[in-house]
DNA sequence: CGTCTAGTATGAGAATCCTAATTGTAGAAG
DNA sequence: CTTCTACAATTAGGATTCTCATACTAGACG
């Protein structure tokens, strides 16, 4: 597994390239952006970690370039900002993961672990979580032994929602994959969504199906 | 502009190779779908006209993988069987026009030029036809000076009639670009939208705003 | 600890979309 | 010319999707 880290300071990088090699990953450093996208550009990275204060332009901008150009490997955004809204911005942009410095080692790993887990799994056809089997082909949902009528739009929610458990999706990251392109930020649909498939599984009250994450977005843990 | 003619009979070929160089096109000839495959792989082609009584394989399996490999040059189908079946299937799997044999040389070129200018055409974000005025980005209808108030289906609809004016859509055509991937055939639901949209506009009752082609499809002329 | 506020949940009703049954019609066949 | 048949047009009603007004709640702040 080869892993690019994109980060200024020397002794971060440092610290994470001797964390990840002692683990038996292969490990590159990028010093800034322009390093960075000629790294990218040979291919074969299965991580990228990218450090937000970089000297010679914005992280996000450099993220949001190469999600324009089709570059879909799994991102890991390091930041020394934790707003909230630097974390939003950044998961709507591409992001796969956001880890606020400073941050123990054994959390870095456990979260390039997940996402290399994430991005190596097969497309699975039929998705099960806590009692639920939903079949993408066949369209079905069923929990237990008895199936579930799901609409189009609530079927695509879950999809979404499963597709990505353990990771906060963000409503515009969920707007755009239900609504391609242009959905209006100012509606609530999502939120009425969500309430609905909710409803549908009242046995998921405690602990709820679909967590709720004040200020980010909605996850299914 | 170059023209890319794959037809297994010699007199054809030459019959319209020299009416094309007469009016200034570039043709390369292919004689069977081998030909035409090394041909195409080169790139460049401006159109391709296609026979589809081939000696080795059938025109329209050839078709079908073009468009499968992402090949989206304009075909023009040349064939002797003319059933309405044959020109639907056609089109249903990617072809741009279908020209049943024999046919005249004037007929031809017109084809070609009509699909020539189509696809050289830089895609508009404002279409008008007959006083009506459509904003695909503003997202608005308007008639002479009042505007129209369109669905998103109904929008769709119109958008895809008008940006293929003077073509033939099937159904199915219609129906993957509305509900990508997979329209219900057994559905009438294109044949509601089409009375809705004449209905919208009744100004244009005679001729009609969209021409219906029995056992074909639907057409904006 | 109470108040305030941004963000979330809820419910009802309107708009849109889809289904399906019925009626109409062009073109083929007799 | 009449009948037949496959296809298209029409219509109404049910289902889904969306909007909007309102109620609630977590976390910030004094």
């Amino acid at each position: 597994m080869r892993i690019l880290i994109v980060e200024d300071e020397i002794k971060v990088a440092r610290f994470i390239e001797n964390g990840l090699r002692e683990n038996a990953y292969t490990t590159k450093w990028a010093k800034n952006c322009v390093e960075a996208n000629d790294y990218l550009a040979e291919g074969g990275y299965d991580l990228i970690i990218l450090d937000l204060g970089l000297p010679d332009g914005d992280g996000l901008d450099l993220l949001r370039d190469w999600r324009t150009c089709g570059f879909n490997e799994p991102v890991l955004i390091l930041s020394a900002r934790d707003s909230l809204d630097d974390r939003v911005k950044g998961l709507n942009i591409g992001a796969d993961d956001y880890l606020p410095k400073p941050f123990s080692f054994t959390e870095l790993l456990a979260r390039a672990r997940s996402q290399l887990r994430r991005s190596s799994q097969v497309r699975q056809s039929v998705l099960e979580y806590r009692g639920i089997k939903m079949d993408l082909l066949a369209h079905t949902v069923s929990y237990g032994d008895r199936s579930i009528d799901l609409t189009n739009r609530e079927f695509a929610l879950l999809e979404i929602l499963l597709q990505n458990k353990g990771r906060v999706l963000t409503r515009t990251q969920i707007g755009e994959k239900i609504w391609d392109a242009h959905y209006d930020m100012q509606s609530n649909l999502i939120d009425v969504y969500v309430r609905k498939l909710r409803n549908m599984f009242p046995e998921h009250k405690d602990p709820p199906l679909i967590k709720t994450l004040r200020g980010v977005g909605y996850s299914i843990p």
